[in-house]
DNA sequence: ATGAAAGCGCTAACAC
DNA sequence: GTGTTAGCGCTTTCAT
């Protein structure tokens, strides 16, 4: 901007109001500054201005792995909703490791972000106190925070599930296997409690070995798979064999669908189908045979919320941490209902 | 830096030695130090800090889509490449609007990133000629840059179209239909080219009637998919039928089988399936009946790459611009090998 | 071992 | 209309 200064003979400030659209520059001046600024090959720089001001205009976004269409569909809504305030937007994946969900989670707030969402790894946020008193706001996605006073936009778990299991057994289902995540996480958690809080309210016992969950850690999804393929066979063969699953998110139906179809192919025969609901919606939902039937949430809609939220607290929105609880909604498209052997 | 120099009674430098693990610093001093920094909750201020020394440790990506499992995957091959680089990374979707491209990556020139990952939606990159000039290092992923010369990582557009009509012509089939994306964007055309020349090969005549691509503007993908209804309606049934298609991405075979399922459901019944092949692999093409033979690329290996060279770069390599092809793969399915009607 | 002064590139406040 | 000065929070250079 020095530079600018001097080719068009005027003052720093002059440039300064020039570059910012400025009233008050009569317009040869300006036309001056305006040449030398493209002969030079200027560009203002941000960095020093947002120091200045206090305002970065970026934010950003944690979430387990944009690799995911789950979180990737939840990144792309908070692009849009950054995009719509002038914000560039910061992502990372934390892949279900704390230590770093809190590297990066700092790294960000030492950048002097405007804002944070966080799609949490951690059990203890408490780390992000002090930036929270400071003023940052920061919204939880899909996991609730910990040790933490802050705004959170979550699915309805619970409710989700329990429209899962009432669905198999209005189907005619009484043996419902269960196949999720580790239930360290809390969205696993949640629904795992929703398929026992819905099977004891039609007065059905849970056998334990129903329940397959996975370990916990990161790489945990892969052992998960490794391991599904026994797991599946005692829930279809073993002596507490069920007649339906409900699958606990859209990876662990994937990999559910991909084992019964190797059961397919193994027997060299269409072997009969237990029932299935999975939770999360996906795009092949429909075009796999049965289409699957699922409990879907609305990532854009966890996105959007938690993003439009967060731009509310930057506007100046000082209520007490709010909590919102989005609606599940049940798609129903063959393999939720098919009925129990006769 | 300046409250905590204040409270532990020494300069402003002394802090900064401390916060940055410098030597010269007595123990004793040391401790006043962190004493203060934990008591006032302080935390460098990262952007006054990269100001100073010139270097942001952040490097922005931009791609057409996110939300597309195909950039998603792009994406979360260039995070790690970036962690690994202790760098962050801005991301942006562009949807194939050239004018946003252009905003996004000039804003992320003005916070003065220390380079950039392109998949470009504009036909014309001259605009970041002047950054270029001013060191910094740009690398376009999955279509080359326009007027500009920097680096690119491709995938083999051409030798993979070429595969999959040979293996569709292997197959027995001598009228083949393309439906591929709007030829204004580089690997449509390019997949469009591969297809003409593989015919041309077995000296086999395309009738143009065979060739259904999009228009061309943000949005296409949406339109396309309405008008695909009846563009497969006349490549399938028409005067001028085909027996196998060759659809030229992800998205457009997932359009595809999802009518190809439609007409089924109004049929009433699993209608003859014409032989398939698509460009790009993904989640569920095993999975859908008959499996769904691809050409594969690897858009892990496509982001990887590129963000490797862009550290390269960082490091001071100073070779003419590269541009790196990677191969395809043809992953044999099912839909690829079937056979024409007798 | 510690500190003072200058400056990265910009904007705010106040001249003139 | 335009310029001057100070300072955002840090690092660099050079003293002491």
């Amino acid at each position: 901007m020095n530079d600018v200064a001097a080719r068009a003979q005027v003052s720093l400030k002059t440039v300064s109001r020039v570059v910012n659209g400025d009233a008050g520059v009569v317009e040869g001046t300006r036309r001056r500054v305006l040449d030398a600024i493209s002969q030079l090959g200027f560009r203002r720089n941000d960095s020093a201005r947002q120091l200045r001001i206090g305002r970065a205009a970026e934010i950003g976004l944690l979430v387990e792995d944009v690799g995911d269409p789950f979180y990737s569909t939840v990144t792309r809504a908070v692009e849009r909703v950054a995009a719509a305030n002038d914000c560039l937007l910061f992502t990372g994946s934390c892949d279900d490791d704390p230590e770093r969900e809190r590297k990066l989670a700092l790294a960000l707030c030492a950048r002097r972000v405007d804002g944070l969402l966080i799609v949490p790894a951690s059990a203890d946020h408490a780390y992000l106190a002090s930036e929270l008193d400071s003023g940052l706001p920061v919204v939880f996605i899909d996991r609730p925070p910990v040790n933490l006073d802050t705004d959170a936009v979550l699915a309805d778990n619970v409710g989700g599930a329990r429209s899962a299991v009432a669905h198999l057994i209005a189907a005619g289902h009484r043996r419902i296997g269960f196949v999720g995540d580790d239930p360290d996480i809390y969205t696993a958690r949640r629904r795992l409690l929703g398929f026992r809080q819905e099977m004891a309210a039609h007065g059905l016992d849970v056998d334990e070995a129903w329940i397959a969950v996975g370990e916990p850690g990161a790489g945990r999804l892969r052992r998960h798979a490794e391991r599904l393929r026994d797991k599946l066979e005692q829930l279809l063969d073993g002596p507490a064999a069920v007649t339906a699953l409900f699958t606990g998110n859209n990876r662990i139906t994937t990999q559910v669908l991909r084992e019964l179809a190797l059961r397919d192919a193994d027997a060299g025969a269409v072997l009969p189908r237990p029932a299935l609901v999975g939770f999360d919606d996906f795009e092949f939902a429909d075009l796999v045979t049965p289409g699957v039937t699922v409990v879907a949430q609305d990532p854009a809609a966890l996105g959007r919320t938690a993003a439009a939220l967060l731009f509310e607290r930057l506007a100046g929105l000082t209520e007490p941490a709010r909590q919102v609880v989005l609606p599940t909604r049940l798609v129903v498209r063959g393999s939720g209902e098919l009925p129990p052997p006769a």
